[in-house]
DNA sequence: GAAATTTTAAAACAAGTGTTTGACATGTCG
DNA sequence: CGACATGTCAAACACTTGTTTTAAAATTTC
């Protein structure tokens, strides 16, 4: 067998990746892959059965390859910073994973197909995925709005933080459409962080009826 | 000719509608169009040249079907408000819009395909579409945050806000697999709605520095 | 080195795609 | 009536799709 890092399962694998995120599974076809990968169309019965098998793998090296947000900042280091100071490293860490991101964009992007075009084979990577991420960022909330509130509450702001920092990646060519080139240009990841970070802790204070908080944002 | 509400031409584009909206441009089969519409597969070719004029002409119908939620707004009864209600009003129709759509879905779902992946045809629908909503919002929040502010700062404003509503839309699939089946289908419209307003003015009133902004929230 | 196994390659397969053709109705108007 | 445009239909076209077959090459194993 040659060596791993360059054998033509991981070649297909890795192509088909790219095609897949970049036009989705139905569009991608098995000959550009396979010639993108360098490798012959039957390669991918050999190695895989079919197209389907083919993607499941790809969903897989997604999982293993990916690092977690939630899973980092679950370590005991995280925990003793302020909430307030793990909402912002949460939210800035996630504007840089989806807008500056420096490995394959094709693992977000193929997330991006299944969170907006679910398919069976993609739910489970999507739970094991999302989830860790979620359960984090409801812990860091409930510390700052205090356990009294309902958990739909929690979920709801959740939602709002999550939601602003999906909307520049899922919609950034409205963004760009919209507000034009030069202002969205103007637009740099920190800024665009330390902004969800601001509005978003204004929003929390007032839906846990605690205005101190606002004065306590540190940037 | 027969009846313009029944005849095959229309039949064709709503068909068209449904299928595009469902399964994407390119996997929607003109044989199942057709059959759907019940019509004779020649009928593309006869009403609209070939499967993409068809896409072009559904765009169309989209375009002329779907009433503007900024264009509507933007009558002087509503001018007339004060801008917190504007905006509370303009979140709410948003959220129902997207949440508890009576009208044909497909309208609605064929811009999210759009909005997600743009096709050369429909960046002028989209920006006919979004172009007034996106100006009324930002004459609704410069009246609430002052003219002072940067015009970049609005725009982030804006994006926060219709991410936040868009989130609820473009990945509920996702929020109820998180949030669990229970919790998810208590949420309602109008909490959902009140919520994001609630939670925006005091991002707005943290942004504009005016803290007073958030006690005349009403409701 | 020979046999067995793993991997690659080209060509063919059946089914599906969008598109087109030419015949056949149907309604309209001179 | 006949001529003509309008609309419909089944069938075929050229092409692409995912999948398979068959055989040769490369590699490993004995």
């Amino acid at each position: 067998m040659p060596p791993s890092s360059d054998d033509t399962r991981t070649r297909l694998v890795e192509a088909a990746g790219l095609m897949f995120a970049d036009k989705g599974f139905d569009a991608a076809g098995v000959r550009e892959i396979c010639h993108e990968a360098k490798a012959n169309v039957a390669a991918i019965k050999y190695y895989f059965g079919d197209k389907r098998s083919l993607y499941k793998a790809v969903l897989e090296h997604v999982h293993v390859c990916k690092e977690n947000l939630g899973q980092v900042m679950a370590s005991d280091e995280w925990q003793a910073h302020a909430p307030l100071h793990q909402l912002k490293y949460f939210i800035l860490e996630m504007v840089k994973e989806h807008l500056a991101s420096q490995k394959p964009a094709w693992h977000l992007e193929i997330m991006l197909w299944e969170m907006t075009r679910p398919t069976p084979e993609g739910k489970e990577v999507i739970e094991l995925q999302l989830r860790p991420m979620a359960t984090h960022l409801k812990k860091i909330l409930m510390q700052i709005v205090g356990d009294d509130i309902p958990e739909e509450t929690i979920w709801k702001c959740g939602f709002s933080i999550v939601g602003q920092v999906l909307f520049y990646y899922v919609h950034q060519a409205i963004a760009r459409q919209l507000a034009g080139d030069t202002i969205y240009n103007q637009l740099t990841v920190e800024q665009i962080a330390s902004h969800i970070y601001q509005f978003s802790v204004a929003g929390l204070a007032t839906v846990a009826n605690r205005p101190e908080l606002v004065t306590q944002i540190d940037s």
